[in-house]
DNA sequence: AGCACGCCGACT
DNA sequence: GTCGGCGTGCTC
């Protein structure tokens, strides 16, 4: 007997299957899905693979399997859902498991785990085969203690590295390691469980109003029946989403199904996932997010394959975790660009959930206050169903919104960032004691430093972009590869010392805030505050429960959160996403403001809007104003089919880097000749420099195709990329990537 | 990715 | 002659 091997290693000439002959003492366990040690290249070498296939015979002359790993295997839903991914996201097969194996089973390299924060580290003193003796002997007796020692294994087939995490849930473990001798502490985590609050009381069923009804019936028929439908729950913030979808669970559990609910990653908060323990109790919610240590998000895994939670609660990956017997998937604020991942395999998670959903005969629920602009274009076509819920369940009053023209400031010779208007509204909220959020979508203090003698701007060494002056510090970073100097006192070119800073960030907000309400209470939040594991959290619930006067922050105050108290929310810059040269960028504009306003005035308090822009009349920001998603949608939608953009077409990136910009070029016209020999009449734009054309000092070049992907395009990009030989160089092909930078 | 193979210039 | 530099190609 003969098995097809996929070995597991990101090289792209390794993206095939190997054939391996299966020695008889191993006949009788081989199945597709099991993890193989197997002897490969000319060195002798063992590397991990996975079983994809079994036949009779091979045309090559096979080597035997070296052994099974056991305790772990893939569903041959698994493998045929990474070999599409692999195809429909121009990656490795291996790349695409990787996603679906126990956390803290991929390989990595030590260097990588020593960088990753919020982990453990750990330092194995004894040879591996003193404490399998030891288990042996009794010494080590409880099974979770050889769980992890297993870990240990698996991660490198037999025990080569000295290095290696435990989570912190095991903190036991570790302890009773620790103390046998076996290992040393290098780095603690910070303690954290990802059910923060265990006392949430539990919550019954409400009633549905008319429209929630509705929607409720004709996505549990879909439960009741098994059968595929995509719905759109098209509803204002407040509408009462969420319940819907509870109600909706309560039917799958009693069916003696489970649930997937996607989030967007910003908003998987706990305040979030008690609403679920609240109705469901703790012992049936997983949550899987990013800023679980492995550890944790081993537990949580092995709670979904025990089948002990039913609940899955997670960002994008969490489509991949180990459920059978789905009976719904929800996702979240569909809108949210999160649930297309950016880094290989580019994957969307809302387009593998439809596939998902159709393998498994079970409703795919999309909901959104304001739908993403294919999605509701889908709506309208009936590919989608949609149904909407218009009223406010709580009945809260939609905030008053004002737009104020920054020109007409400028010209009343108001040159800071805070219009009268604003100021004004500022501080009669600060005399009611009422709270306020000031919305600025850049951080740091100036944007770009510059020399006023010669022209001279501070850029980063290693990409095409200019330094942001972050003023704490004193320091001149790059935001797209961390690169930091210390600040400019004369300019290196021409020594000149007049220098000076424009633009304006979260920081110099920050500042002026201060000077101009000294009495005023504040807190910022942006990537520069929010480090730590839980500050996103912590800064959130500051402002909330100390009535904190003003929170100043970037997007990530706009989500989730709810404050009761916050009356006002200024939009200092409304035009700032509005010139990326994304097809997005209105939608953006106008999703952003429709959520950011939807912060004010929630409950009983009337909430007020105040939206400066040097871009009135602006078509997202007037929608956005009138909190009209519908003339948003049908002024888009036009647009988008008169420049033939989504969902008239894709966008199909090729991009092209490497750190030798001739070998860069060069790899980009042999990309583009390939397609072209391959189909003539493809509209594919000749290579060009990305807008940004250096990162990490990586050039970066690429070719745009717009048209629809179909299996014949991605047949054709395939078998153009394939054959070219690649050193240092990279070929990246996305397709919608969520930024065109 | 490794690693072998092979082609070519430099050097005891 | 032969040592070693690196470009090329293969791994079931």
């Amino acid at each position: 007997m003969v098995v097809e091997v996929i070995i597991n290693s990101n090289v792209k000439n390794l993206n095939k299957t190997f054939d391996y002959n299966v020695p008889a003492e191993f006949a009788g366990t081989i199945c597709v899905g099991k993890r193989v040690m197997v002897p490969f290249g000319r060195n002798k070498s063992l590397e991990e693979g996975f079983v994809v296939g079994i036949k009779e015979s091979s045309e090559f002359a096979t080597k035997n399997i070296e052994r099974i790993e056991e305790g772990f295997e893939l569903t041959q839903d698994n493998i045929n859902l990474a070999k599409l991914m692999a195809r429909r996201y121009f990656c490795n097969i291996s790349d695409c498991i990787k996603l679906m194996l126990p956390p803290g089973t991929t390989t990595k390299k030590i260097e990588n785990r020593v960088k990753e924060k919020n982990m453990n580290f750990v330092f194995l003193k004894k040879d591996f085969e003193d404490i399998e003796n030891d288990i042996e002997n009794k010494k080590i007796k409880s099974e979770k203690q050889i769980r992890v020692l297993k870990f240990l294994k698996d991660n490198d087939g037999i025990l080569k590295t000295d290095l290696e995490i435990f989570s912190d849930t095991s903190s036991n473990i570790i302890k009773t390691l620790e103390k046998n001798g076996y290992i040393e502490i290098i780095e603690k985590a910070v303690e954290r469980n990802p059910f923060i609050n265990k006392n949430v009381l539990k919550t019954e069923k409400l009633k549905l109003n008319q429209e929630q009804e509705i929607a409720f019936n004709m996505i549990n028929e879909k439960i009741e029946n098994n059968q595929f439908e995509e719905f759109l729950l098209y509803g204002v913030t407040g509408s009462g989403k969420t319940e819907v979808y509870l109600q909706l669970i309560e039917k799958v559990l009693i069916k003696g199904k489970r649930a997937i609910v996607l989030v967007p990653e910003i908003s998987l908060t706990p305040q979030m996932v008690d609403r679920f323990i609240a109705r469901f109790g703790q012992e049936k919610i997983a949550v899987l997010h990013s800023k679980l240590s492995v550890g944790e998000r081993y537990d949580q895994w092995q709670n979904i394959k025990q089948k002990k939670a039913s609940i899955i609660i997670g960002a994008r990956s969490a489509i991949f975790a180990p459920i059978e017997d789905l009976g719904i998937i929800i996702i979240d604020e569909e809108h949210d660009s999160s649930y297309k991942s950016d880094m290989t395999p580019r994957y969307n998670a809302k387009d593998l959930s439809r596939y998902i959903a159709k393998q498994n005969n079970i409703p795919l629920v999309l909901g959104s206050a304001t739908p993403d602009i294919t999605t509701y274009y889908k709506a309208q076509n009936c590919d989608i169903t949609l149904l909407e819920l218009n009223k406010r369940a709580n009945n809260a009053n939609l905030p008053e919104v004002e737009i104020v023209d920054l020109r007409d400031e400028l010209a009343s010779g108001n040159k800071s960032m805070l219009s009268k208007k604003l100021y004004t509204e500022i501080e009669k909220n600060l005399e009611a004691k009422k709270q306020t959020i000031l919305f600025l979508n850049r951080r740091g203090y100036s944007t770009f430093v510059i020399c006023r003698d010669c022209g001279y701007t501070a850029k980063c060494k290693n990409c095409d972009i200019t330094l942001t002056y972050h003023i704490r510090e004193n320091k001149l970073k790059c935001h797209y590869c961390g690169f930091e100097q210390n600040n400019l006192s004369v300019c290196p070119e021409c020594n000149s010392s007049n220098i000076r800073y424009f633009g304006t960030g979260t920081q110099k907000l920050e500042a002026e805030i201060n000077k101009l309400f000294p009495q005023a209470t504040t807190i910022r939040m942006d990537i520069d505050t929010v480090t730590k594991k839980n500050s996103h959290e912590e800064i959130l619930n500051h402002f909330k429960n100390e009535n904190l006067d003003i929170l100043i922050g970037t997007q990530m105050v706009v989500k989730g959160h709810h404050f009761p108290n916050v009356t006002l929310v200024g939009v200092i810059a409304a035009d700032s996403s509005l010139y990326m040269e994304d097809y997005r960028a209105t939608e953006r504009t106008f999703q952003i403001l429709t959520q950011v306003a939807g912060r004010a005035g929630r409950e009983n308090l009337p909430g007020k809007v105040i939206i400066q822009t040097y871009n009135p009349d602006n078509f997202s920001i007037e929608c956005a104003k009138a909190q009209d998603y519908d003339t948003f949608y049908n002024g888009e939608i036009n647009l988008r089919k008169e420049l033939k953009y989504p969902p008239f077409c894709d966008i199909i990136v090729i991009g092209i880097n490497g750190e030798n910009k001739q070998e860069v070029i060069e790899i980009s016209n042999k990309v583009y000749n390939n397609i072209k020999k391959i189909n003539n009449s493809l509209p594919i734009i000749k290579p060009m420099p990305s807008p940004i054309e250096k990162v990490k000092n990586r050039y970066r070049w690429r070719m745009v195709i717009k048209t629809k992907l179909n299996q014949n395009i991605i047949d054709i990009i395939n078998i153009a990329i394939e054959k070219i030989k690649l050193k240092n160089t990279r070929i990246v092909v996305d397709v919608n990537p969520t930024s065109m930078m």
